[in-house]
DNA sequence: TATAATAGTGACATAACATGTCACTGTTAA
DNA sequence: TTAACAGTGACATGTTATGTCACTATTATA
């Protein structure tokens, strides 16, 4: 095997076994002891953080912050990435604020001439309005990992009325309108609760208490299961065709848009009892658009709030 | 210097030149011909797409798709690239899926273990809810590609109403709900125009025309160029405290969010009289959230609005 | 049509680099 | 005290990279 294949299949090798010996990789890759000290010397310099301890039990150990094999990206490959790290950010606080930086900075290196003038103009002629206010979500990242890792973690979270400390167990974390929210297990309340992401303000993970088992759950099934308990309403609201256009950029996992051949359509599915008013100001906003047919409640509730618009516009 | 380091830069300057000869190469890294021609086969077998011919005015070409320097990303970039792919992915077709499909191959070959189960876990685990109906957008590549050099481009445009051929040279591309939109500068109106991007059904370059300077004009700055000579409004709208925060994940150019301590706030700026009608059912959807002070047209339109909805809910 | 500019190959010597061996030093847990 | 580990230096040897040279082949153009 070539010196440079070795040395790939080496940081390969060294990420997945974490801890291992001199002696060990000798033996697997073939070669002698002093070879792969030599080798080891060479991934510390290309920034593979090594550390190695004498003695019994020593040996050495990878470090955080483990790098991958070097990869050749083709130039339309690396404006896709520059795309979505680009265009994703415009959008939504995401937890790679770090990343993001140190990305550009390879590419940028390693990038001449026409493309680099290519990926910078694409920052002036790609944009996204639907922005949210920047605001930077602090704990984000340790939520997606205590979702992807299954942890138990005491949160402190603020409500706009009031403080409270929780353990939660998070299913995930999903963007709405601007905003990140991260569904969980709530060990206080006993049930599943979602929490609004820029209002966790501190995160710690607890390892007293053992997580219950949410494998099943993640978040493309988890309406389902959730609202299984809950008191929930059929509804049926039919579309005129400007309707179905505009509800198309609208997904909620409960509510189905059901299209018919002349352009016009209807949304069936279900909703929890507590959605209620959230969806009379939704469908009314549709105006002339979406008809209720279904089910009496949401009927009376959207008549509550246009009376109310008549109070306010004095009619 | 030694060879690792002379193919990366070579990969560098040939991306760079586009068209060299090996005696230019030779003389640049200071080695044989003979060696150029041994280095050129193997950024070949690396898969630098290069092209040769022979004879006066001949030498080697780079074609299309031309490959970067090989790049070592740590585990957490890995995991970024990844997260931003697939998010942005969820939220809204982007012109990049044949490069998604070949990084995730690049970085699956060179991902082992605990970090690939986490990317796995990722897709599960992040959701992006206000997503539009997966439709793929044909067009979109080439769209940015023109607003990046800016070529003009004959587009076929299929509005609800009719369909036109026409000439556009684009100003950018902008995502908002979930629909990608094209500002152009069209060159049969002689004005500017928005297009919705999946309404244009063929796009050719069109090297007939000029393209006119709009170095000076990208999407940051295009409100301000492109409204001077329209009849516009001074807008005043109070929002209350909840108001405020709805209005914060909002966020259009021409409008400013004036925030009071008290936690209510203001929306100021200007908007064009042709927007009147989308402004009135804009704010009519924040109920009591929103109290429009100015201007007058767009109380009496909001009013009408309200009287459009007390007869469908036939009060 | 001759010429010069270009790519490309093969053979061989030599230079540079990679590897193995060995004898050694140093640290530390058990 | 011992054994398990990392680490170094020197040197011989094996492997790869490079240069040189003599060659073939193609093609634009003077």
């Amino acid at each position: 095997m070539s010196k440079a294949k070795r040395l790939n299949e080496m940081i390969m090798m060294v990420n997945r076994k974490r801890r291992f010996t001199v002696a060990e990789l000798a033996q697997e890759f073939q070669v002698s002891r002093r070879t792969i000290l030599r080798d080891l010397q060479e991934l510390s310099e290309m920034g593979v953080p090594l550390y190695s301890e004498v003695g019994p039990h020593g040996g050495y150990q990878v470090l955080k912050e483990r790098i991958l094999p070097p990869i050749a990206f083709s130039e339309d490959e690396a404006a896709a990435i520059f795309f979505v790290l680009h265009a994703l950010r415009q959008y939504i606080s995401v937890p790679f604020d770090a990343e993001y930086e140190s990305i550009k900075k390879k590419f940028y290196l390693n990038l001449t001439g026409s493309i680099r003038d290519t990926i910078d103009h694409m920052k002036d002629r790609v944009d996204f309005m639907t922005t949210a206010q920047q605001e930077v979500i602090p704990h984000l990242k340790e939520l997606l990992e205590a979702a992807i890792h299954q942890d138990v973690i005491t949160i402190q979270y603020e409500s706009k009325t009031k403080k409270s400390e929780r353990n939660i167990q998070p299913i995930g974390i999903y963007a709405q309108e601007g905003n990140w929210y991260c569904p969980s297990y709530c060990f206080v309340s006993q049930d599943y609760r979602v929490f609004r992401c820029d209002r966790i303000k501190r995160v710690e993970i607890n390892d007293k208490i053992e997580p219950i088992d949410l494998s099943h759950i993640h978040l493309k099934n988890r309406f389902s299961i959730l609202n299984e308990n809950k008191e929930t309403y059929d509804i049926h609201v039919e579309l005129t065709a400007r309707g179905v256009e505009r509800f198309k950029s609208v997904s909620w996992p409960v509510l189905v848009l059901n299209k018919r051949d002349d352009g016009t359509g209807y949304v069936s599915g279900t909703f929890t009892k507590q959605d209620t008013d959230f969806m009379a100001e939704f469908f009314l906003s549709y105006h002339k658009e979406a008809r209720i047919l279904k089910p009496e409640e949401l009927i009376q509730r959207t008549k509550e709030k246009v009376n109310e618009l008549l109070k306010q516009y004095e009619l």
